[in-house]
DNA sequence: AAGGTTACCTGCCCGC
DNA sequence: TGCGGGCAGGTAACCT
């Protein structure tokens, strides 16, 4: 479910909670996600203090004061609930009142619980030696991170100039460039008015620049919005994104285009969904 | 090495 | 009403 702006969402959502207040208790209740949840991950980490919450590509990182970080990534459906309600809380105490498909509840010395909840078990919660987080198999071969502020539209172009796919199948490949997935991919090519089936080192420089500049604006504003909720994704308090409501292609197969007033396609590449305007995108 | 395909897992929606 | 097929915000193990 979650791209770059839904995570993103949720580590600002779980920051005000969490941030400088300690692990008092860890309870695994299925550690089958897909890399197992540690065995020893209560041992490690009760009684650690948060120091701060990070995004890194699709993964949200807890950095905790022993010198670990909490690693959790939503897959398809995760979700991160905080339960700051003094009765919810009382609620998650008792273990038959758990929700189908929790796997994890973290509580914090301040009386916050976080839930794990993920009904594909395509996400992950594990622990990470901070100084070994570069090296980690999970990290050492991301991409660029489209947010970050020496991102631009030179180093994009070098990045993709060479690649023989569909400029979508690339700009959804982590290791070329981190957080952008299925979604995001087809708003984005539809603002830079690129046809999702062109080969990437087909793309001139001007193309490519366009395309840079509508990755980071599709994503910030997304963010702005609190992310998009199709099904799994909510935020942190539970509340749904709205920038669904804002997609101009995705989803849309059949509708009109809604800067030429065409009809909206669909087709698969590489198993996944493509959305895009036949008269829009060249 | 790069690019394509398949599997992982659960639930929901659609057509027969 | 029931069953099978297809599809869903991601990733990585395989194959060529």
């Amino acid at each position: 479910m979650p791209e770059l702006p839904e995570v993103e969402t949720v580590c600002r959502g779980i920051a005000a909670h969490i941030k400088n207040s300690s692990i008092k208790s860890i309870k695994v209740f299925n550690p089958k996600l897909r890399i197992p949840i540690p065995k020893d991950l209560a041992k490690n980490l009760v009684n650690t203090k948060v120091k701060q919450i990070k995004r890194k590509a699709k993964y949200i990182l807890i950095y905790l004061d022993n010198q670990r970080i909490l690693v959790i990534h939503l897959g398809m459906s995760g979700r991160l609930q905080i339960i700051g309600d003094k009765q919810e809380r009382i609620f998650y105490h008792q273990e038959s009142k758990h929700k189908k498909h929790d796997h994890l509840l973290v509580e914090f010395s301040n009386g916050t619980i976080m839930v794990y909840n993920d009904t594909r078990k395509f996400g992950l919660v594990t622990m990470v030696e901070a100084h070994k987080l570069k090296s980690h198999k999970l990290f050492k071969s991301l991409g660029a991170e489209p947010l970050s502020k020496d991102f631009n539209d030179e180093e994009f172009y070098q990045l993709i100039k060479t690649r023989n796919k569909s400029i979508k199948s690339v700009i959804m490949d982590a290791s070329i460039i981190v957080g952008v997935g299925n979604i995001y991919a087809s708003e984005s090519l539809f603002r830079a008015g690129i046809k999702p089936t062109r080969l990437a080192n087909s793309l001139t420089k001007q193309e490519a620049s366009k395309l840079q500049k509508a990755i980071v604006a599709t994503l910030e504003q997304a963010i702005d919005s609190g992310g998009s909720t199709l099904k799994d994704y909510a935020q942190a308090n539970g509340a749904s994104g709205y920038f669904q409501h804002k997609f101009l292609v995705y989803g849309k197969a059949g509708k009109p285009c809604k800067r030429c007033s065409g009809v909206i396609s669909k087709i698969i590449q590489n198993g996944r969904s493509s959305f895009y305007c036949e008269s829009c995108q060249k």
